[in-house]
DNA sequence: AGCACGCCGACT
DNA sequence: GTCGGCGTGCTC
């Protein structure tokens, strides 16, 4: 989109008569704020970066249009400060100013709180640090000797290109001191550079691998969208193992032809883009830029400013890279778009997906949303025409789709202690002789979740939170899934003082393992989750090595489940097919059954077919009977209709409110006054306030209100004007979740 | 979110 | 008599 919106001088700034902008800061609370454009500074475009004071600091903020500025009262000239400096970055483009004002009305997030999401990189913001580099100098001075020394640093820097003190002298063989000797006696030039080195360009000369004719005809879609300059939504809907990447890096491919156009792609979570890179490096020949929200200070600086610039052209993060500063947004993919973590559950409360898809339409370019099980609410949106849908139904190459059997536990229970059934246990056998690889998935982490006292029935909780402590075996301790509290584990009960009483209840991945090594005890086990997992190094080391067969059998939590390609694996094992379904809420059979089609895309994704055993007390389950006779369509059929009846998401609207503090007393009371002044208006019913499913966490009490509207038209106005004419208990949070996908 | 202003306990 | 605890409330 065109950089229009010059931002109008109202009237000549004088003295008497000084210029107002409306500025948005990065401050949780508010939305522009007015400031007075000293006559030092000329012309400012809406997005430009400034400097301005606020209560006693200085911060950096962003001017902000006045166009759709609800005309609130404003202060006079003499309440107003100036604006101090204009920052030397190129100003926000107008699509991303459009995109906070969206989210923020979208979310009922403050504006700053959205666009601190934006200025994610205070580093970025100031200038960046230089490093001396060398280049020849006054090299015919006759008062200078060329040493045989200063001779070679002058073969060096001949060709122009600056360098360092240190890279000099690695090159000429002679200590540095030659090198800022010949600089102090000018036979060489200093030259300031900055410490960031620029990104490598994408190589688009290069070509991908040959195409099935799906992939084919899906890539071709794609492609001839990306010279529309248009939005475009596609759903690339194909099963595990049938080369979607490959397709949306056809798209890619394309979209780095236009000049100066940006691609982003969404990943759920950055530890599984080991392989992911390689194949982007096998692409394009360079790396693209990488965003998520524990790279290092210096990189997060490069990447940001590089991405302002606009000479990051690709760049491939977490959620929050969506809201990084593209000049020129030219293509999107969200990878995965079923993936529950792309719900922001902290903060300002998005879903990435979908504001991935706003985003694409207001930068006008195409989106591709890729997964093997799409979300309800994608496949709903294809149905309807929104998206343009590409299906791809089998796999590449020679691979075929496993096949699924269960076991049901009521006929085949494992022994007393034990979580494996026989049956799974001989098919672990016979695939270990055959001398290929086992997953087993288990998605809850520890050893135990729950440790009780034989004797007096107590069971361990968590002092801040209503939850009971997960023994952690390997690390010797009880862990606080929710708030991270660990202590040591007891050596007697803490109630009743008794000594070797207390027991450790329920499955987790380490008790697993424990039953694994006893049974084959020569076989090399691996434990993968998020807590073995812990740097991208060594995750990336972990799963090269699963990958290389350099283990037998995988034990992994969901975290397993994502993406992974390992050739040698043909037997995935699902201990507890029915975990996911208890307790269940709106979309835990969506889950379950994404979770569980995920986890068994991993077997027999190479020339071997692979198998997997689905253990289960419940195999009459429409989730379990979907994923048994391969019938998903009439599944995700049956679950939309049933959200169709009941006007759930995506037809009809959710939104939770969460009210929280340390006093019960005061939560209770805020939620008493919410529902005493609840919406009334037809289609919207309001349920609550009850105690979350978690009622403490970290000493905080919960309580959580519903709202349902039967109507897809926006409640945010409702819920805003609730929520505001409602009277405020102090004490008490009031969080606002816009399509809440956690219930807890 | 910061940061200031403000009103009650242990120190030079 | 002051330094400072962090509770409340404002930031153009």
């Amino acid at each position: 989109m065109a950089q229009s919106h010059l931002f109008d001088r109202q009237e000549k700034a004088t003295a008497s008569n000084p210029c107002r902008v409306k500025v948005l800061l990065p401050v949780p609370f508010s939305g522009p704020l007015d400031y007075l454009l000293p006559a030092t500074i000329g012309e400012l475009h809406a997005g430009s970066l400034v400097k301005v004071p606020l209560s006693g600091r200085i911060v950096v903020g962003v001017v902000w249009p006045f166009k759709n500025q609800p005309e609130q009262k404003t202060l006079p000239d003499n309440k107003l400060k100036y604006v101090l400096e204009t920052i030397d970055l190129l100003p926000f483009p107008e699509d991303l100013i459009e995109f906070v004002d969206w989210v923020s009305a979208y979310t009922l997030a403050p504006q700053g709180a959205v666009l601190k999401m934006c200025l994610s990189c205070p580093q970025a913001l100031e200038p960046v640090p230089v490093k001396h580099h060398y280049i020849a100098g006054n090299i015919d001075d006759p008062a200078q000797r060329i040493t045989s020394g200063r001779e070679k640093v002058l073969n060096i820097v001949a060709d122009g290109i600056p360098r360092t003190a240190a890279d000099i002298a690695a090159k000429a063989a002679v200590g540095e001191s030659v090198v800022r000797a010949m600089a102090t006696k000018a036979m060489l030039s200093v030259v300031d550079l900055p410490v960031d080195s620029p990104f490598r360009q994408p190589d688009i000369t290069l070509t991908g691998p040959v195409l099935s004719s799906e992939q084919e005809v899906a890539a071709l879609a794609i492609r001839a969208a990306v010279w529309v300059q248009g939005f475009k939504p596609f759903l690339l809907d194909g099963v595990t193992g049938s080369g979607k990447t490959e397709v949306y890096f056809e798209g890619l491919a394309e979209a780095l032809q236009v000049p100066g156009a940006q691609v982003l792609v969404l990943v759920p979570e950055i530890a599984l883009t080991s392989q992911w890179l390689e194949r982007f490096e096998d692409r394009f020949g360079v790396a693209p830029a990488i965003w998520h929200s524990d790279i290092g200070t210096a990189e997060r600086r490069r990447v940001w400013r590089a991405v302002s610039s606009g000479d990051a052209r690709v760049v491939v993060g977490a959620r929050s890279a969506l809201f990084l500063p593209f000049r020129q947004l030219g293509f999107i993919v969200v990878d995965e778009e079923h993936d529950p973590s792309f719900k922001q559950e902290e903060g300002v409360l998005y879903h990435a997906r979908d504001m991935a898809v706003v985003r694409a339409k207001l930068a006008a370019c195409p989106l591709v949303l890729a997964s093997a099980t799409p979300s309800i609410e994608t496949l709903v949106n294809a149905k309807e025409g929104r998206y343009e849908a590409l299906i791809m139904r089998e796999r590449h190459g020679s691979a075929v789709l496993p096949e699924m059997k269960f076991i049901d536990m009521r006929a085949e229970p494992p022994e007393a202690g034990m979580w494996l059934s026989p049956i799974l246990v001989k098919e672990i056998e016979a695939t270990l002789a055959a001398r290929e690889q086992v997953m087993l998935f288990l998605n809850r982490r520890g050893y135990a979740p729950l440790t009780l006292c034989r004797t007096c029935g107590h069971r361990i909780e968590c002092p801040s939170c209503s939850a009971w402590l997960v023994e952690h075996r390997f690390k010797r301790e009880l862990q606080c899934h929710h708030c991270g509290h660990t202590e040591e584990i007891p050596k007697a009960c803490p109630t009743c003082k008794k000594e070797e009483t207390l027991v450790a209840c329920g499955p987790g991945v380490e008790r697993l393992f424990e039953e694994v090594i006893a049974r084959f005890p020569t076989a090399k086990v691996s434990v993968v989750t998020s807590d073995t997992m812990t740097s991208p190094t060594s995750t990336g080391q972990m799963i090269a090595q699963i990958a290389e067969g350099g283990v037998d059998i995988i034990i992994g939590t969901q975290i397993v489940t994502k993406g992974y390609h390992f050739p040698g694996l043909t037997l995935v094992g699902v201990v507890d097919a029915d975990l996911g379904l208890r307790g269940g809420d709106l979309r835990a059979g969506e889950r379950t059954f994404q979770q569980l089609v995920q986890v068994s895309g991993r077997a027999g994704r190479a020339e071997k077919k692979g198998r997997v055993y689905l253990q289960t007390y419940e195999p009459e389950h429409p989730v379990v009977a979907a994923l048994l006779s391969g019938d998903s369509e009439s599944f995700l059929e049956l679950e939309q209709s049933i959200r169709q009846s009941h006007a759930m998401p995506p037809y009809g609207r959710l939104v939770a409110i969460i009210l929280s503090g340390p006093d019960i007393g005061a939560v209770i009371e805020q939620g008493r006054a919410l529902a005493a002044t609840a919406p009334a208006e037809d289609g919207i019913a309001v349920v609550g306030p009850a105690p979350a499913p978690l009622t403490r966490v970290r000493g905080q009490y919960r309580f959580r209100m519903l709202l349902h509207s039967r109507s897809r038209d926006k409640v945010q106005g409702i819920v805003s004007e609730w929520v505001r004419r409602s009277k405020k208990i102090k004490g008490v949070r009031l969080r606002v979740d816009i399509d809440p996908y956690s219930f807890m």
